[in-house]
RNA sequence: GUGGGUGUAGCUCAGCAGGAUAGAGCAUCAGGUUGUGGCCCUGAGGGUCGUGGGUUCAAGUCCCAUCACCCACCCCA
């Protein structure tokens, strides 16, 4: 026997009995996108390679070391896409979006792929739900960005999430605190963690999310980022602020957090479950230029990228219960011998016009035995087993057996899908009434 | 890219200081006399013990390498 093919490290399949939970999670998606007014996007699951190196940043990480590029058989270099935003800006040009009426506010939901060892939370092809919004450049804007990732984890039923909320300002406010963080912490430059030395020299503001415990106490003396906003930069989170305190979004204001993407300008914020897990469920964050830098004219940018794989754990560590809609089935079993196939003719028949009226319906498949059938019938959760047999063919009916009462009888065979429709609603009606209660 | 852990049937695991045809539970399939599920009983199928070397009279059991998975770091969702 030759080996099986194994699923590439990073990606997995999801099957029966676990999608029901994505497809939970994704209608809430799609309810909390359309209360707050995004509308669906989708964009190729690859780009060119030079989209997400500019829209990113050549010196982020994801550019450097994660991403899936490879060259097409026409010699371009294309790129599975690390994250949405940077399609998304890119289809919002491409397609004149920006010469419509604004803001353009829309959410997109897929995979993402990143090259990165996988670990708890972490997969090579993992999703995201994710919204961006142009043309606007409102505080407003900030706080709705902000209120849409709470209120998406609060109606999922998560609780005690922790939001962290900071201004990393305009490039300029930025260059000006950097260059004051460097030198404040060169000072102490042996005491350093060896990472933060040399983010001293690529990317000083990243020092400030360091996780060691000796550079955060050297970072308790260094200067704070808000002595160091530009006054269009600090009115700006003023207002964020204040709006979000109209909100009933439990924010914090952490002037230590600092996101790995390039783009971002003024407002980040980041979302992380309870506890000391690292793992943040959802990152997001104004970005002023990225618009530009893709090639467009000068307009502002705002959007949230949430994990699915992340919000799919902490779902299932705070023990969230994931409602389950089970339409009722029916099976069809043929009862004695069929040799010529009049029986499973007949049960053919039955099926087509059971399903015809929307009555979810099955039969045996592998010629089993009546007693292979019924367990069957159980086992898929059949509510309803409709058996057949020589006797039933001859008078013109069919027993219906009541598969939670155990209980059966025999009716007309013309009457059968009115007989099921009537019993299954009824069921349908007791299971609602339940799950009220 | 770095570090740590694990790797025996589909699943969860046993396998005692290395020694006889590698086991259990669950799952699957078939039966328990004529056409009936969920309980019970019986039986069957299913494993090159991740892979490749080595040590040994003998390795699932020891050593090395490799791969995969898991966890953590980096970074991020």
């Amino acid at each position: 026997m030759v080996a099986v093919i194994k699923a590439p490290r990073g990606t997995r399949d999801l099957l029966p009995g676990e999608i029901e939970k994505w497809h939970y999670v994704e209608k809430i998606a799609r309810e909390v996108s359309e209360i707050y007014g995004y509308e669906e996007i989708r964009t190729p699951l690859f780009e060119h390679t030079e989209l997400f190196q500019r829209g990113i940043g050549d010196t982020t990480d994801v550019v450097q070391k994660e991403m899936y590029t490879f060259e097409d058989r026409g010699g371009r270099s294309v790129t599975l896409r690390p994250e949405g935003t940077a399609a998304v800006v890119r289809a919002y040009l491409e397609n004149h979006l920006n010469s419509g009426p604004q803001p353009v506010k829309v959410y997109y939901m897929g995979p993402m792929f990143r090259y990165d060892r996988p670990q708890a939370g972490r997969m090579r092809q993992f999703h995201q739900l994710g919204i961006e919004a142009f043309g606007s450049s409102d505080a407003a804007l900030d706080a709705e960005v902000i209120s849409y990732t709470y209120d998406f984890f609060y109606r999922l039923g998560l609780r005690g999430l922790r939001v962290e909320v900071n201004s990393v300002g305009c490039p300029q406010c930025r260059s000006r605190f950097g260059e004051a963080l460097k030198s404040f912490m060169e000072k102490y430059e042996e005491s350093l963690c060896p990472n933060c030395r040399e983010r001293l020299s690529r990317n000083p503001l990243r020092v400030l999310d360091c996780k060691e415990q000796k550079c955060r106490e050297l970072l308790a003396g260094a200067p704070s980022i808000y002595d160091y906003l530009c006054r269009k930069c600090s009115e700006h989170f003023e207002q964020v602020k204040s709006y979000l305190n109209l909100t009933d979004v439990p924010f914090e204001v952490s002037g230590q957090l600092v996101r790995g993407l390039d783009y971002y300008t003024q407002t980040v914020f980041e979302v992380s479950p309870p506890g000391d897990g690292q793992g943040s469920l959802a990152g997001g964050g104004r970005y002023s230029n990225l618009v530009e830098i893709c090639g467009g004219p000068a307009t502002p940018g705002i959007g949230v990228a949430i994990g699915l794989e992340r919000v799919l754990l902490a779902l299932q560590s705070q023990g969230v219960e994931f409602p389950s809609v089970k339409k009722e089935r029916v099976f069809i079993a043929t009862a004695g011998d069929d040799p010529a196939g009049k029986l499973n003719r007949e049960a053919m028949r039955l099926l087509l016009e059971l399903r015809r009226c929307d009555l979810p319906a099955e039969k045996d498949l592998l010629r089993r035995s009546l007693k292979s059938q019924m367990k069957q019938a159980g086992r898929i959760g059949a509510g309803y087993a409709v058996i057949l047999g020589m006797d039933e063919l001859e008078n013109g009916t069919v027993v219906v057996r009541d598969m939670l009462k155990g209980e059966q009888s025999e009716i007309s065979r013309d009457g059968l899908t009115e007989y099921l429709k009537a019993m299954v609603q009824i069921r349908e009606e007791i299971f609602w009434k339940a799950a009220e209660n």
